[in-house]
DNA sequence: TGTACATCAGTGAACGCGCGTTCACTGATGTAC
DNA sequence: TGTACATCAGTGAACGCGCGTTCACTGATGTAC
């Protein structure tokens, strides 16, 4: 539990005393209703109840909150698939389709996070911290992938296959955000062709 | 070839002639260089040569002109597409596998225009032009793997593949273009990848 | 237990900038006669 | 073939707005003694 949620609504106070989180917290928000090149800082201010100049304390610039949104997002992303796939023992077929299944997941449940952890602009290209935390997650998919096939996680075949399968369930995930899948398809059939898709990409 | 092209680089007329192309073109370049949220209609008048209030003779607004930017984007990517099928006859394999390539190229050659025409906000959601746009060129995926499964177009079976392969070299697209592809795999595998995934996915 | 002090998170106000859009006006163009 | 006229694409200037960022200042907090 945060400082912050120990705290009445109106409790004014000249220190906030979490309001790094708290304007993490809004701008989440915020760049799910207006994506991340148009939220505003100033919103985000008024949401925390503090005055537009307070996040420079915490801040370099808005570059820089952008990227703490981005790898508290990529944190939370690699966190719920890591949990997916402890929820099955090593080497069960469930295990891939959790993995996938909490991919999707997370992408409904965030897509405007979603969109902007993988559409970074130019200015986070090459940062460490970003690309530890996001190689984290696909090196998970691998050693998942290499259990299932019982071969190394380093070998062709099971990078090879570990991509296919990223390819497919991330183009699924951008197709259904931007309204593709449901042009054509009822919600109904969607576990259905992820699985009959799966199954016949980890066909051995 | 558009009048614009007939004319000499500082030939300065009071009508411009082809402002509306030449402001499209302007914003399809500023598109791939800043983005669909941060192209400027100002900067896209200097390239016309023409003041900042002449677009308002063309377009409503700034939405408007977005709209006219994605729609010709989404023309020439299914003009695109329709010749890559046209390369092959009916029935070919390789019919199925020049629609891959030619959507792998387009996103390729106009990453932000490709972009822009998936994620168009909400402003455009529903918009009947563009939709249509759009659907002709998964009718034009649909037919053609209908043709190469031997089956009716509006079979499930065929719609479900056709879904599993744009999900597929979607995924691909969006993962090369935000530099996902790149961190792991050389330039040199990718078609042979695409060439595996692709007739793992037919296989009937 | 109290007091003096250093620290620094947040204030309030303002700067600066650049962009989208509007408006009355201009002058090139095509057409009717 | 020439002339008067209607049209409307583009001008030039300005408006209005809102946002990111800065700066000197304030006052809450924790700590040393």
């Amino acid at each position: 539990m945060t400082r912050s949620d120990t705290l009445k609504k109106n409790d004014k106070r000249y220190h906030h005393g979490d309001l790094r989180d708290a304007l993490l917290e809004a701008i989440r928000m915020l760049v799910e209703r207006d994506g991340a090149d148009n939220f505003k800082i100033s919103e985000a201010c008024r949401i925390a109840g503090v005055t537009t100049a307070a996040p420079y304390k915490h801040f370099r610039d808005r570059d820089d909150i952008l990227r703490a949104v981005a790898l508290a997002g990529m944190q939370r992303f690699g966190k719920r698939m890591s949990d997916a796939s402890q929820e099955h023992d090593p080497g069960m077929p469930k295990r891939i389709e959790a993995l996938g299944q909490a991919y999707l997941d997370f992408a409904e449940a965030e897509p405007g996070i979603f969109r902007m952890m993988f559409g970074l602009s130019e200015h986070h290209a090459g940062d460490p911290e970003l690309e530890e935390t996001g190689k984290a997650t696909t090196d998970l998919l691998e050693s998942v992938v290499a259990e299932h096939l019982n071969l190394p996680p380093e070998s062709t075949e099971v990078r090879l296959r570990s991509y296919a399968l990223w390819c497919f369930v991330h183009g699924h995930c951008f197709l259904r955000m931007d309204g593709k899948f449901a042009e054509k398809y009822g919600q109904l059939e969607e576990t259905e062709i992820l699985a009959a898709v799966g199954k016949a990409m980890m066909r051995v």
